[in-house]
DNA sequence: GCAATCACG
DNA sequence: ACGTACGTGATTGCT
């Protein structure tokens, strides 16, 4: 059997064209040639020759006003003309298709369908060939035979239809697609259809009576109403068949062997994509890209080669890599170091670690992947780490990985074959069991990567300019990390003990009451549980409609708000959720992951969030309670240590503050440099009123606008957030856009170039690529475009506060304090501070913090001490 | 393993 | 017309 693959040329380069023009704003190349439908064209031109292995492919374009025109004069009308910038890209369409080795046809007077389809009738009558029919254009179903398939493409994917999925999705044949068509009708087509049927109705009458003409045979059994419209509009109905049927006798001047697929001629295909400016398209065809960079990998595989370890020069610059035996590096102990220089790499025992302490400690430049943890496994063996300037895995972090560029596909390769974490550790659930037999050559292998892409690396973190970032505040904070998670914060596990009881306690009798008001006893926890007692068996009504996405009701707060008035088990389902929280996540949680020495040692993830900023794990001390009274108690539990107080110093508003020097908006940084209340003084400015005359409603209103500003703003997250209609949000909206001059022009000009550039940066130049922007799904789209948004904010910020740490730490040493930093929440740092260095650390904390940058507003830090973590705050 | 929920900034 | 605010982590229930 030979395959023929008919591609649906128009559908193609429509689809591409609209996916990728976002605010009419279209991709081009440096003449101005219009280029965004193009790109995804050859694209899905490629992918369909990798996924179909075709030996024969057709496209084939609509020419000129066809019959369907002369019989109804409607039809397309209404149909908006082709816009200039995608005309031009068909005829280059045609060469790239040339270039690409792919015959393509059109002929006078008929559609790209009917090519198609009288193509399919000649695959349908002779044996030797079979066809997929490529398409997002359902029309071409009514084409499926037994010789004959569609891949009908989505939004995303595509679903591949054959004669049974087709009559398992529509209960009809496929030929019926046109009676379906004849009912229903096609707006896109300006095909009329009949009046008041749509697809659902059309498709039951259909499997009940096959055909068109069966069914105004049997119209008396219809009912009425439907009888009604179908006797209306018979018609149209039979007009709108002739105009869905797609003909299938086209005159072509070709067969089916003129559509050998020989494969693209690679010269003239280069030459096309250089002048498109298609970079990353180009380097996949160009020799193969892909391939090479394996190749490379392998190469320096091949070459590494293992030298005796007493011949190992360490006074050279070498490379090294600890591996351990388990998931947790709190947990887990060393069990081989590699390392590597350009001479070769060497392994080494950990039996002999006591040995070699001295080569880590001595003043050679040092090269590692994910430093922190070696550090904190060495530190177990009383071994420090000096002079350690290369960490690949930071590195790889500023990067942002998939950028198509040689580092990238080398970190991908290295992340995905060789350092792969999940790969050698497992997960937290199911650690993986590592022993030195079957993991030496890897471990070898490792530290011999980083030493032979470091070059390339630090390369593109210049490109970045990501230099300073890279050498002045990332690699020096992840030392003081790991000086915060070794020294820990000590925790009273007695106040903890009690806390346990109480809250326990008060679980079992919530419970009771609850099973008492329900009637039956169930899972509070369960949301499907609760949800049946709630609507179903108590009858409360949904306050909310359910959308056709929710695959039932919702139990969570914002709903069970609504309802609280309804009856009393409401409130107490919420109070006993938050107690289970507490329970689970802050009182038992947390005393699982005391150590020993009755302190947490929390790990902070330095490279992990989007944006740049930390996360915390194992457990998280980012997230422990304080907007409630009782939760809050839990931070009773941290304590300083002897001769101590625990100092908290929180930057005010960061965020609005980088926010109103990025966007440049005068009157926000007018407030800020006067220091005013910057809620209440937006509550001010958007309701018109005196400062003294803002109430308490509309400063909360004006600081959701506020956050929504940061967010990126979309009137109905706002609505929900302040449970308003969308119309009084849209209001307060615009109303603020207009309060702040420059703030709008600041974000479409953000937007816009997040959109050509692909990434959006920080003041400190760290990047974040946001493939969402290319999506074709507005939902995915919109998305990305808040993240663009979004970034430089939450990003700068979070530059700001590790530029911050490091200043500090350096300083602290420099005066030789005994003060320690022992946690950062995003925008807060607590410290161990010792009790004859408050005035000194309070000074010293708020000077580095404060000055740390230079805005175009002033930075402010909140300073609060106490005798455990809820007094210092 | 994923969805739902909720803790923080 | 889409369906809707940014960034995290841990627990629970359920397939």
């Amino acid at each position: 059997m030979k395959k023929i693959v008919l591609v649906d040329g128009n559908n193609l380069l429509f689809r591409s064209y609209y996916a990728t023009s976002y605010n009419g704003v279209i991709m081009k190349n440096s003449e101005g040639f219009p280029t965004n439908a193009l790109y995804g064209f050859i694209n899905m031109m490629h992918k369909i020759i990798v996924e179909e292995n075709p030996s024969y492919i057709l496209v084939a374009f609509d020419k000129g006003k066809t019959f369907r025109h002369k019989k109804y004069k409607e039809y397309k009308a209404g149909r908006k003309e082709m816009p200039e910038e995608l005309i031009v890209q068909f005829s280059k369409a045609k060469e790239v298709l040339d270039a690409m080795g792919i015959k393509y046809f059109e002929i006078d007077n008929y559609e790209a369908d009917d090519i198609i389809g009288t193509v399919s009738r000649i695959v349908d009558e002779e044996d030797e060939f079979i066809a997929t029919i490529i398409s997002s254009d359902k029309d071409l179903l009514q084409l499926i035979s037994k010789e004959v398939d569609v891949k009908l493409l989505k939004t995303k994917g595509f679903i591949r239809f054959n004669e049974e999925v087709f009559e398992q999705e529509y209960g009809v044949k496929p030929i019926n697609m046109i009676d379906i068509k004849a009912l229903m009708g096609d707006a896109s087509d300006n095909i009329p259809g009949v009046k008041g049927i749509g697809e659902k109705t059309a498709i039951s009458l259909l499997s009940k009576y096959q055909t068109l003409d069966n069914l105004y045979e049997h119209i008396v059994n219809v009912t009425p109403k439907t009888r009604e419209r179908l006797l209306n509009d018979k018609d149209n109905a039979y007009m709108s068949y002739e105009l869905a049927t797609i003909y299938r006798e086209v005159p072509i001047p070709f067969t089916l062997e003129d559509c050998k697929y020989n494969g693209i001629d690679k010269e003239k295909f280069i030459t096309i994509l250089k002048e498109l400016e298609f970079k990353s398209i180009l380097k996949k065809v160009d020799t193969n890209e892909e391939d090479q960079e394996v190749s490379e990998i392998k190469k320096i595989d091949q070459e590494l080669h293992t030298i005796p370890i007493e011949k190992f020069n360490f006074n050279k610059p070498f490379a090294f890599y600890i591996e351990m035996d388990g998931y947790h590096y709190w947990k887990s102990k060393i069990i081989g170091i590699a390392f590597t220089n350009e001479e070769g790499s060497c392994f080494l025992d950990p039996e002999q670690l006591e040995s070699y302490k001295n080569i880590f400690e001595n003043d050679t430049s040092k090269y590692s992947y994910d430093i922190k943890k070696s550090i904190i496994l060495l530190n177990k063996q009383h071994i420090a780490i000096k002079n350690c300037d290369y960490d690949a895995m930071i590195g790889a972090y500023l990067l942002d990985y998939k950028l198509s560029d040689d580092v990238t596909l080398l970190m991908k390769q290295l992340d995905y074959d060789i350092l792969g974490y999940e790969d050698t550790y497992g997960t937290e659930k199911r650690p993986k069991k590592v022993d030195i037999e079957t993991t030496k050559e890897q471990t070898l292998w490792k530290s011999n990567f980083i030493f032979h892409t470091k070059e390339k690396l630090l390369q593109e973190i210049a490109e970045n300019k990501e230099e300073k970032l890279f050498h002045d505040i990332e690699m020096p904070l992840a030392f003081i990390l790991a000086d915060m998670e070794m020294t820990g914060i000590k925790v009273d596990q007695n106040y903890l003990l009690n806390l346990k009881e109480e809250v326990s306690q008060k679980l079992k009798d919530m419970e009771t009451s609850i099973y008492e008001d329900a009637g039956c006893t169930f899972n509070i926890l369960s949301p499907k549980q609760l949800s049946n007692v709630l609507f179903v068996d108590m009858g409360i009504p949904y306050p909310k409609k359910l959308t056709k996405k929710d695959t039932g009701y919702s139990t969570n707060k914002d709903i069970l708000d609504r309802i609280r008035d309804v009856h009393p088990i409401i409130d107490k389902i919420l109070e006993y959720r938050n107690l289970s929280k507490l329970y689970a996540n802050y009182v038992v949680g947390l005393l699982d992951e005391v150590s020993e020495d009755g302190k947490i040692h929390t790990v902070f993830n330095q490279c992990l969030t989007r944006t740049g900023r930390l996360s915390s794990s194992k457990p998280n001390l980012q997230n422990i309670p304080i907007r409630s009274d009782y939760s809050r108690l839990v931070r009773k539990a941290f304590i300083p240590d002897d001769n101590s107080v625990l100092m908290s110093s929180d930057y005010s508003q960061i965020e609005l503050r980088v926010f109103a020097h990025l966007s440049k908006a005068e009157n926000l940084q007018k407030a800020f440099i006067e220091d005013q209340d910057i809620h209440t003084q937006t509550a001010s400015e958007i309701f018109g009123v005196d400062k003294s005359e803002v109430t308490k409603n509309m400063r909360r209103t004006a600081k959701a606008v506020n956050f929504g500003i940061l967010y990126g703003i979309s009137s109905f997250g706002l609505s929900e957030d302040l449970k308003i209609d969308v119309g009084s949000a849209k209001r307060f909206m615009s109303h603020y856009l207009k309060t702040y001059p420059g703030i709008s022009e600041y974000m479409e000009k953000e937007k816009k170039e997040a959109y050509q550039k692909g990434y959006v940066t920080t003041i400190m130049n760290r990047k974040r690529v946001i493939d969402e922007l290319k999506s074709k799904n507005f939902m995915v789209r919109s998305s990305g475009e808040r993240m663009a948004l979004n970034t430089p904010i939450q990003g700068s910020a979070a530059d700001i506060l590790k530029k911050a740490m490091v200043d500090l730490y350096n300083a602290m040493n420099e005066k030789k304090l005994k003060s320690k930093m022992l946690i950062q929440v995003h925008d807060e740092l607590v410290f161990n501070v010792v009790n004859d260095e408050i005035d000194i650390m309070k000074d010293l904390v708020r000077e580095k913090m404060e000055h740390v940058v230079q805005l175009s507003v002033p930075l402010k830090v909140d300073i609060e001490m106490g005798n455990n973590w809820y007094e210092a705050k």
